[in-house]
RNA sequence: GCGGAUGUGGCGAAAUUGGCAGACGCACCAGACUUAGGAUCUGGCGCCGUGAGGCGUGUAGGUUCGACCCCUAUCAUCCGCACCA
């Protein structure tokens, strides 16, 4: 009887499916355990040999911790919303939602062949509405939340509300600011729009406008951790900023707890770090420093090395600082414009990519040092960035590198307060030196002298302790398709949330994918979805285009001239600048009654960077195009032509745009028939004025991919609750994933965000823990290891006749010896040629060495490893597989054509894949789970490497030989075990038991290999010790292991049999063979009682020969007894 | 530059508290059985050396009776972050 593990494993896999053995339920008297998976997303190339390795790996601990008597949780489902679904729908034409389909039904099958035991009736996929729904409902806890600043939590933004309407919002001490604080009267005042934009502020989700990471290849913003060095991390596309109106979460509210929760949980240091820095928590001191002159306002930095403030020669001020105009002096103000265009100028990848490069550029203004009245000039330059402390920092060239290149670049003078510790060459950014030249903190050590500083600053009240986080709140909306909708309807410019009951807000059905206009979505080009039906509709283009019918050049011309217009006008348009993206957010999004905004629309020929045709009014941007003559004649003449036929035009600088919104919108406003002001601040509207004039919209972007993810492994616990998201009993009983496994690269995303939901639920009384994953386990990466051919070129190619340009392809020990040669003639390889042509090895007899560079070249060509058997390519495979090179001929080394090999990602365009799928038909589930795991420890990353397979499929059919023999059939029996025997089982019982426990799967097959290896060599085919070893196995194993344990007639699953128990009585021994060391140096070995004395050791010892050869007659100098473990003689 | 990790045979790797370096497997070599072998079994297999023996865990030191393991310095590779004040 053989085994044969198709017919096996095909036959439980479909007992356990009938059987519903995986299914968990949510009450027990067992113990929990979670068992977590990071879901995958389920992507069209299908699964290769790297995917399965976590899978495995917690597949493994899940069954053992069951047999061990725990109640295990362990899931699995599908993050199926996503960017990649939507690109390849751009492509194919395919709904995402098909595509989603078809390739989750390709996951389920290959995962299926595995023999995974998830419990398939909790699965869940965030594209399924019954899903969604509640990713919308948990978004709406956040938007009805804040983060209460004194009890360190998330609380209902009513509670905010109530404080407001009855308290208000006023300061502690001193005079309230005008924006930020207002009494109750003043709040209860306050148009709903007003409102909304101070609980903006404070909400968990919210709506801002501002600076996004935009990524116009995908037509849509990303958060910071999706862009990687200036590109998307999806497909590598540029990424710009923009400033555009978007959704975010305020994770930063919840650095410090995402900080202190890593003290709790069980996670790598790598993983730990890599949070760490991304939150990027710094402690240190904001100061103001006077402007010389007066008028100007004080300079705010932020330092994190107050104790320098004698040391600082100069301020760095960031280019788009809000001071900068106010300070650059009349002299500077040429230069410093050059410089800020030069700044523009450059794209984000631009910067990074020139880091080292030192630019700046002085103002002409000057600090005061507070403390000796010292003149600081003020510098502004790229290194200093905007967005972080207060976009001005205090440079001390001594202490810091960076300052001190700059300082050396423009030859400003530095300031030595390290004495000796600053050697002139370089900074030194000590905190243990003694300061010098620094007044009052003169003589004490530096770090001592930061409280020191800090205290008197804050004493003269120009300075304070601060932390300041490099993290970001996180931006949350995508102007993409397939993601969750936001429940969330636009009304007079305010927000507002769906009720629960209309939940889930479904995606509706699109054919086309392409982004909607300017910016937003795909979603809203659909009109009837998002313009709501129960309110009056916007009007149709033709409705608002009517005022201007009757215009010449305009829609009655005849349609040739028409068109032509068009055309020309159209192919004049030009790339909207910065200042008119801005300009377009500002009055896009308000959908006026009988006013829409147009961008670039043609007039008789004219392109206007917007148009309001009902108003027949016309908003320039001043984009500094109009340079030339030419154009100013052009300009002229078309003012003069508009104004005739009843236009009127409104022009507004860049400056205006970018630094005064506000009065841009008033000015914009009073334009307009209405004669108001379009809003006060930004963007926000004076709704309740304005109502009835604003058409209710929804939101047209979606979720992002993190939504779903955020939260999935609550519902997993829960997954038919129509009532919540997760009942909190439920919860309660099933309460942290006790162990999550998956890839290092969610660290700094997903990681964090379900953290922080974690948080906010945990906050808000819906779950009873805050962090949500107790241990993370990492497995390594599973490298592809690329094979290549080398193709032999010969640059006179075209020189040789037909039948002679045969490709010839060389071996890779070929390829080694030859490469650096440049002339075939003379070479080994010209005579190996002689081998396979002697009319090409003639032919190439005739070149000269001489009049032209280089007679050949090789060039490096992949070559699917499935043809590869290790390094030895499968020629009649390569030929099928690369038509081309059907006539090919090869040049062998030893008989063999032996390809190159590289190291890299594993991926289907290196042709390095492997397919697990072929794998499995080929050895069976249990060997391909048992190799995956034999490779090494599953947190390291490591190439594949198919050739080992062959190892552990050896030792399952030896296994099985345990059990029958091919020829002999049944030889398993009731025969009672020999303490030899039970001594190996406990030995294996004892190493298994331990290694599962702690991860060391690799080890752990590696005893079971020498547990089988031991009772073959003992002819050990008892049922007493085969029975409990088959329970170790299951884990491992579980198809094997559950036919030969009921071959063994044993009753039930050995799912559910009991772990075997180890006993150490059986690895007592008599005798131990102790190694003597000679100073250190293993000599021999001999057999002493394990209970032997000190003394009866040292004389059995030192009576030994070969201790006795080493000593030469001489005494020992010292002899080391450590009992049980080894002797250890000095000479 | 900063942070994290890893360096051991031809290869993947093992060594649980500082105590026999290389378990287990691949590849390779020799042999047995066989019509045959890409089946199975037996033996060998770190390097140098016929041998005794010497050397050997990236490199250089140190602590120790004894170091892959602890300490110091250094090099290499991989991963993450990267003008964060």
């Amino acid at each position: 009887m053989e085994y044969n593990f198709r017919t096996i494993e095909q036959k439980w896999q479909q007992h356990w499916k009938d059987n519903e053995t995986y299914k968990v339920s949510n009450s027990s008297s067992k113990p929990k355990y979670y068992v977590l998976d990071m879901f995958p997303y389920p992507s069209g190339a299908g699964l290769h040999v790297g995917h399965p390795l976590g899978y495995i790996a917690s597949d493994i601990y899940a069954r053992f911790k069951r047999l061990k008597g725990f109640n295990v949780l362990h899931p699995m489902g599908y993050d199926s919303f996503g960017l990649p679904a939507e690109q390849y729908a751009i492509e194919t034409g395919q709904h995402p939602a098909t595509t989603t389909e078809k390739n989750i039904a390709t996951f389920r099958s290959q995962l299926d062949k595995i023999g995974f035991c998830y419990d398939w009736s909790r699965e869940v996929r965030t594209s399924d509405p019954k899903y969604y729904k509640w990713t919308q409902w948990l978004f709406l806890q956040l938007y009805n939340s804040y983060f209460c600043n004194t009890q360190k939590k998330a609380r209902p933004i009513a509670d905010l509300i109530h404080k407001y309407a009855t308290k208000g919002a006023m300061p502690k001490s001193g005079a309230p600011i005008p924006g930020t604080h207002f009494t109750a009267d003043e709040w209860n005042g306050y148009s709903t729009a007003q409102q909304e934009e101070i609980l903006a502020k404070r909400r968990l989700a919210f709506s801002a406008y501002g600076e996004v990471n935009w990524c116009e290849a995908l037509g849509t913003v990303l958060a910071n951790d999706e862009v990687v060095n200036g590109v998307s991390e999806r497909g590598g596309h540029p990424v710009e900023k923009k400033k555009m109106r978007q959704w975010y979460l305020r994770i930063t509210a919840y650095a410090d707890r995402l900080l202190e929760g890593l003290d709790r949980v069980d996670f790598s240091d790598a993983m730990k770090e890599m949070q760490k820095n991304w939150i990027g928590r710094s402690e240190g001191a904001e100061i103001d420093f006077a402007i010389d002159g007066g008028e100007a306002p004080t300079l705010k930095v932020y330092t994190t090395r107050p104790d320098t403030i004698f040391g600082v020669d100069f301020m760095v001020i960031a280019p788009e600082h809000e001071l900068v105009a106010q300070i650059t002096t009349a002299e500077q103000k040429e230069e410093i414009e050059k410089y800020l265009t030069y700044v523009k100028s450059r794209s984000e990848r631009e910067r990074m990519a020139e880091v080292k490069q030192i630019t700046g550029c002085f103002t002409g203004a000057y600090a005061l040092n507070p403390f000796d009245g010292r003149k600081i000039p003020v510098w502004i330059a790229e290194y200093v960035l905007a967005g972080y402390g207060t976009g001005a920092i205090m440079a001390v060239p001594c202490g810091d590198q960076r300052d001190f290149g700059f300082a050396q670049h423009f030859h400003i003078p530095i300031t030595n307060i390290i004495g000796e510790h600053y050697n002139g060459q370089e900074a030194n950014p000590t905190k243990e030196a003694i300061l010098e030249n620094s007044g009052f903190l003169n003589g004490m050590v530096m770090k001592d002298a930061m409280g020191v500083a800090i205290d008197k600053l804050e004493e003269m009240g120009i300075g304070k302790r601060k932390v300041n986080y490099r993290m970001r709140d996180a931006g949350f909306s995508r102007q993409r398709y397939w993601g969750e909708p936001f429940p969330i309807v636009w009304k007079d410019g305010v927000a507002y949330p769906l009720d629960e009951k209309d939940l889930p807000l479904e995606l509706p059905h699109v054919d086309t994918y392409g982004p909607g206009p300017e910016g937003e979505g795909p979603l809203a080009n659909i009109t009837d979805w998002v313009n709501l039906s129960d309110l009056t509709p916007n009007p149709s283009p033709k409705e608002r285009g009517a005022a201007a019918q009757t215009l010449p050049g305009y829609m009655n011309s005849n349609t040739d001239e028409w068109r032509a217009t068009i055309a020309n006008a159209k192919a004049h348009r030009h790339k909207p600048t910065k200042e008119e993206d801005a300009m377009w957010q500002a009055v896009r999004n308000r959908q006026i009654k009988n006013c829409k905004f147009r961008r670039q629309h043609p007039i008789a020929g004219f392109i206007p960077d917007f148009v309001c045709l009902e108003q027949k009014l016309i908003v320039e941007v001043d984009g500094g195009y109009h340079t030339t003559e030419e154009q100013q004649q052009f300009d002229e003449a078309r003012e003069k032509w508009l104004a005739e036929n009843g236009f009127r035009m409104i022009r507004f600088t860049n400056d205006e745009i970018l630094g005064q919104m506000p009065i841009v919108l008033q000015k914009l406003g009073e334009a307009l028939s209405f004669g108001e002001g379009l809003g006060e601040v930004n963007e926000t509207l004076k709704g309740e004025e304005r109502q009835g004039e604003w058409v209710p919209r929804r939101e047209t972007s979606t979720m992002p991919g993190y939504a779903g993810s955020s939260w999935y492994f609550l519902r997993y616990m829960d997954p038919q609750n129509e009532q919540t998201f997760c009942d909190r009993t439920v919860s309660d009983y099933w309460s942290q994933v006790d162990l999550y496994v998956g890839g290092t690269e969610h660290a700094v995303g997903h990681l964090l965000y379900s953290r922080m939901w974690t948080k906010v639920l945990y906050d808000l009384g819906l779950i009873g823990f805050d962090e949500p994953f107790k241990k993370l386990m990492n497995q390594g990466m599973i490298q592809g290891s690329s094979r290549y051919v080398y193709l032999l070129n010969f640059n006179k190619n075209e020189d040789l006749s037909k039948e002679l340009q045969t490709p010839i392809f060389i071996s890779e020990g070929i390829y080694e010896k030859n490469k650096n040669h440049k002339y075939v003639k003379g070479t080994e390889l010209h005579d190996l040629i002689k081998e396979i042509s002697i009319e090409l090895y003639d032919e190439i007899s005739t070149w000269g060495d001489y009049g032209f560079e280089n007679s050949f070249t090789i060039n490096r060509i992949r070559v699917d490893v499935n043809f590869v058997d290790g390094f030895e390519l499968d020629i009649e495979a390569f030929k099928k597989w690369r038509v081309e090179y059907a006539d090919a001929k090869f040049l062998f080394e030893d008989g063999k054509y032996i390809c190159g090999s590289e190291v890299e990602k594993m991926s289907k365009s290196k042709y390095n894949t492997v397919n697990p799928d072929v794998l499995v038909d080929k050895y069976g589930a249990d060997t391909f789970r048992m190799y995956e795991m034999f490779l090494g420890p599953v947190e390291m990353s490591k190439p594949w490497d198919t050739k080992g397979i062959e190892g552990v499929h050896r030792f399952l059919r030896k296994l099985w030989r345990l059990f029958f023999d091919d020829i002999k059939g049944k030889v398993w029996n009731d025969e009672k075990a020999t303490d030899a025997e039970l001594k190996v089982l406990h030995r294996t019982i004892k190493k298994i038991e331990g290694d599962t426990e702690s991860f060391a799967f690799n080890t752990a097959v590696s005893a079971f290999m020498m547990c089988v290896n031991d009772l073959t060599d003992l002819k050990c085919n008892k049922k007493e010790i085969l029975s409990p070893l088959l329970v170790l196995l299951t884990p491992y194993a579980p198809h094997i292991a559950e036919e030969l344990w009921n071959a063994l007639e044993n009753s039930g699953s050995v799912l559910n049999a009991a772990y075997p128990v180890f006993d150490g009585k059986y690895l007592v021994e008599a005798e131990k063979e102790y190694p003597i060391s000679i100073n250190g140096k293993m000599r021999t070995t001999i057999n002493i009682a394990t209970d032997a004395e000190e003394t009866e050791v040292k004389e059995i010892v030192l009576a030994n020969e070969v201790v006795q050869k080493w000593l030469e007659g001489n005494a020992p100098k010292k002899i080391i007894f450590v009992k049980n473990k080894m002797v250890n003689v000095v000479v």
